[in-house]
RNA sequence: GCCGUCGUAGCUUAGUUGGUGGAGCAGCUGAUUCGUAAUCAGCAGGUCGAGGGUUCAAAUCCCUCCGACGGCUCCA
């Protein structure tokens, strides 16, 4: 920002014409100051960044001079001559209607020329030497910037090999470990290689999963048929995992009282990012972890020594986080989310390693038994100096358990709630890391949120609490998922989504229309059993067997068999296995055989129905 | 949120220097009854993202807004 100051015995102007399209509306057309400061002000493209500090910056500068000259009258005068990189007209007339208020609140008498017009003015300057001054201001980012900055640089970045070396991230030898290299790097440096378009996003339209919905907020999508039935069965997935791993599954609220003694204290450090919500004369902010609901619970509850590790879990539906506009992509990163959430309440700290060991086992079958395996993802381990030195041994047994090099981010001192946090990162289709898996060791909320358990000598403490997500949000998974094919559809190979989680899993193409009877009897023999129902459908259309077959290879089915004389004579079938993992492409299969297949690669899977439709003519199209 | 690019039918897209928007796929109708990645013909489908402006005339030029994408920032 440019500021020209002149001390003058008076000022006035006259509103001549536009300058802008759209300058300030006022019908003062004239004006006039006696004994005024005033000051010319020109606002800079780089007052726009932090416009905040900008208008505090020239809120120091203007009294200083004010109170030098010893003038209570000021004039600020919009004057965009004083610079050749101005801001926007419109972030400029909020800055300066931001100084003007500001001095107000100070008790100088201001009066503000409108913006965007072309004025005559005269004015007086009284000449001494303090009466024409100039000053430049560059805006600095906000102390917390600075802050934040100051703990980048006292964290330091390793890689930890599993032989328990660390290596510092510049000096590495990536050779064999090229996604960890990718994900270091994002993290560290910000660098992001190459520019390409998310590769999810055409899929999950493509595919009739999911998509924007322009009706709501940025980050809210809709889910088409099939997208609900992928995103419903990894939800039962992940929370049959955690129930058998000894979750307690419960039900929360999706809104709080801002006003929450507990809450408000948390909120008030980051007031800009939760959906609010007004209801008669109290606020609300929609949550943003399941942590709220369980910590208050807990809060309430009787706990005994006896009961820990006690573990909390919750299918959130949504987490809502307003996130910046243009941080949100596709599934990636979203305002409303599906989180699995398990925390678990412990007494100590070795109560709570141990704990952490089972919970990364958990983490990392979870996420292969849906499909992001091993060579997926890429292991970020966050803490403090002396918890490292303190439990190498620890530490080094979660990379062995890994088998492969991790990235370790390490603090001088504890900045956030938790000594130790684990994440597992995959990396996409544009080499972007993602946070999928993570779990962290909380050692301040227990506290926080008063909760208590008595120990074995009948006294009060308080638990140290572990915050999982064994799989991360459920969106972000159909999000890898995808993008895991389109890098094998780059590299040639035909994408496929996990039989358990294929919508249609075997298609069948009648040659003729007199075969579709045989079809429903084909449907109803292999799914003539109580436990679980394979999900078949029929392309009864008038098309070519060609055309069928084509539309099903787009549409990723992994089983497709043509029906037509010769099978029902022979009553085997040759289906076309989209890949040779799933069954032999050049072997003939009974109805049973089939069945068993199929049934022996989803059987430990939750199962659902048929999203749509079992005739393909009965479809409607959600998305071209 | 900031900077940049983009926005034409459900989808993919053509549209020269401003002069009444074309196509393919999908849909509908009809013909075809078909053996492993697209059978043929016809019909219908558009406030050219929204609003404002310049002009005799705007999808095209200008402004504002919305959305998507890329980068920055952010990611408790």
């Amino acid at each position: 920002m440019k500021l020209l100051f002149i001390h003058s015995d008076f000022i006035e102007y006259e509103v001549k014409e536009k300058a802008i399209k759209t300058p300030e509306e006022t019908d003062k057309k004239t004006d006039r100051f006696e004994e005024a400061l005033t000051v010319f002000t020109a606002v800079e493209k780089i007052d726009e960044k932090s416009s905040k500090h900008a208008v505090t910056q020239a809120i120091e500068e203007i009294t200083k001079i004010a109170e030098q000259l010893n003038v209570k009258n000021i004039m600020l005068y919009p004057y965009a001559h004083l610079s050749s990189d101005l801001a926007s007209p419109k972030k400029a007339q909020e800055i300066l209607i931001e100084i003007e208020y500001e001095l107000k609140q100070k008790n100088y008498n201001v009066k503000r020329s409108p913006f965007g017009w072309y004025k005559a003015f005269k004015i007086s300057c009284k000449g001494h030497p303090l009466s024409e001054l100039s000053r430049e201001i560059i805006p600095v980012g906000e102390e917390t910037d600075s802050l934040k900055k100051e703990r980048k640089l006292s964290s330091y970045w390793n890689i930890l090999t599993q032989d328990g070396q660390l290596h510092d991230v510049g000096k590495f030898n990536f050779k064999g470990h090229e996604n960890l290299k990718i994900f270091s790097y994002y993290e560290k440096e910000k660098s992001r290689a190459e520019k390409q378009e998310p590769a999810h996003v055409t899929l999950m339209k493509k595919l009739e999963i999911a998509d924007y919905e322009p009706a709501s907020d940025g980050g809210n999508m809709r889910f088409y048929p099939k997208g609900r039935l992928i995103k419903k069965l990894i939800e039962r997935y992940v929370t049959q995992r955690v129930v058998e791993y000894g979750g307690l599954e419960v039900e929360t609220p999706i809104m709080y009282d801002m006003e929450h003694p507990t809450l408000s204290k948390y909120l008030q450090r980051f007031p800009a990012r939760q959906y609010q919500i007004e209801s008669d004369k109290r606020n609300f902010f929609l949550r943003f972890a399941a942590c709220f609901g369980q910590f208050l619970m807990a809060h309430d509850s009787t706990i005994s020594y006896k009961d820990l590790p006690l573990k909390m879990y919750e299918l959130t539906k949504y987490s809502f986080r307003r996130e910046q506009s243009g941080e949100l992509t596709g599934l990636r990163r979203l305002r409303a989310f599906t989180m699995p959430d398990v925390h678990a309440f412990t007494a100590d700290l070795d109560m709570a390693m141990d704990e952490f060991k089972i919970r990364f086992d958990l983490s990392l079958s979870v996420l292969d038994k849906i499909g992001i395996e091993n060579s997926d993802i890429e292991m970020a381990l966050r803490t403090t100096k002396d918890f490292y030195e303190k439990n190498k041994e620890f530490i080094l047994f979660l990379v062995k358990k890994l088998g492969k090099s991790i990235l370790v981010e390490m603090w001088n001192e504890r900045i956030f709630y938790f000594v130790l946090k684990f994440e597992f990162n995959f990396v996409d289709m544009s080499n972007k890391a993602s946070a999928l898996s993570t779990d962290q060791i909380d050692i301040e909320n227990g506290e926080r949120y008063d909760i208590k358990f008595t120990d074995k000598y009948g006294k009060t403490k308080h638990p140290l609490i572990l915050h999982c997500s064994p799989s991360g949000a459920i969106e972000r998974v159909i999000y890898a998922l995808l993008e895991k094919e389109a890098i094998k559809m780059s590299k040639g190979l035909k994408p496929i989504l996990p039989l358990w989680l294929s919508p249609t899993q075997i298609r069948l193409i009648p040659v003729g229309d007199e075969f579709i009877k045989d079809c429903v009897k084909f449907e109803q023999d292999i799914n003539n059993h109580e436990y679980y129902k394979i999900r078949i459908d029929i392309d009864d259309r008038e098309e070519s067997v060609s055309k069928k077959i084509r539309d099903a290879e787009k549409e990723w089915i992994p089983i497709i068999i043509v029906v037509g004389e010769k099978e029902i004579n022979k009553n085997t079938f040759l289906p076309r296995f989209r890949n040779d993992k799933i069954g032999d492409n050049s072997k003939e299969y009974k109805i049973k055989d089939l069945q068993k297949l199929v049934l022996d690669d989803i059987k430990n899977y939750p199962n659902e129905s048929l999203p749509l439709s079992i005739y393909l003519s009965k479809r409607p199209k959600f998305k071209g």
